[in-house]
DNA sequence: TAGGCCATCTGGTCCT
DNA sequence: AGGACCAGATGGCCTA
């Protein structure tokens, strides 16, 4: 095989009025596959046809020898040998073109699990309806922010922190999709944090300068999707999400 | 019917 | 060189 595969075709493509070049292709094809598919529409029934001579449509010249005529016959083997490789170039592109497109849909099929996974572990809403990709994103991140606030108020003793085993799924099934209970002691979270949880917070997901009260990001204050009403108070507020809408 | 969401295709670019 | 990644384009489906 050439140094590259790529050079050749591109050699091709350009070759169109090369004579020696482009006669046989198959000697470029090492993959099988490629080989496979690389027959032309109008030969896919075997290897080229050798020349007609006196073929319909060709030149309808009678045979007559003579140089002449040697030079008329080498132009139509050009002209065929030229739409064959123009043809096996198509060919190819193709099928490498199938291929890359067949990897692609397999990895946004991976990247769609992974996402079905991440919905999985994220808290459910009673209508089920499913998370669109970027709200799964926001949520989950807003929820780990959550999280880590509960677990944060907790260690400090503030009240709220028994809020930390309302918020963690059960040991048992870590991985168990399902809404975390109802916080309904809302005055709880907001007195214990409202006065500034943002100074309170050391974690860079509560950096005061988070964009959570911009109206252009997700989940922020009164947005529905929110997985913890009762945490509508100033701590909302404070809830970071850096996934932009556009 | 318009708008949102999604899957797929595609060509370009980056990375190994 | 080939695969991964990315973003734009396109068309289908669904809902208000």
């Amino acid at each position: 095989m050439p140094a590259s595969l790529e050079t050749c075709l591109s050699d091709l493509d350009c070759s169109t009025t090369s004579s020696s070049s482009n006669s046989d292709l198959s000697g470029f094809l090492t993959d099988e596959e490629d080989c496979a598919r690389l027959q032309p529409p109008d030969s896919a029934s075997g290897p080229p046809a050798p020349p007609r001579r006196g073929a319909p449509g060709i030149s309808g010249a009678p045979d007559a020898p003579g140089a002449q005529d040697d030079e008329q016959e080498r132009r139509r083997r050009r002209g065929r040998a030229r739409v064959r490789s123009e043809a096996l170039l198509h060919s190819l592109r193709r099928s490498r073109r199938v291929k890359a497109n067949d990897r692609e849909r397999n990895r946004m099929h991976n990247l769609n699990a992974a996402l079905d996974a991440l919905r999985s572990v994220l808290p459910s809403f009673p209508d089920d309806t499913k998370l669109t990709k970027i709200e799964t994103l926001r949520f989950a991140y807003n929820y780990i922010w959550a999280l880590a606030e509960t677990l944060r108020l907790a260690d400090q003793g503030l009240p709220g922190g028994g809020a930390r085993e309302r918020l963690l799924p059960p040991q048992s099934a870590p991985c168990l999709p399902g809404p975390p209970s109802p916080i309904s002691d809302a005055e709880s979270w907001g007195s214990g944090a409202a006065a500034s949880p943002c100074a309170a917070a050391t974690s860079p997901l509560s950096d005061p300068s988070s964009p959570a009260a911009s109206e252009d990001f997700a989940y922020g204050p009164g947005d529905p999707l929110f997985p913890f009403p009762g945490l509508s108070k100033d701590l909302l507020h404070t809830t970071p999400c850096f996934i932009p809408y556009h």
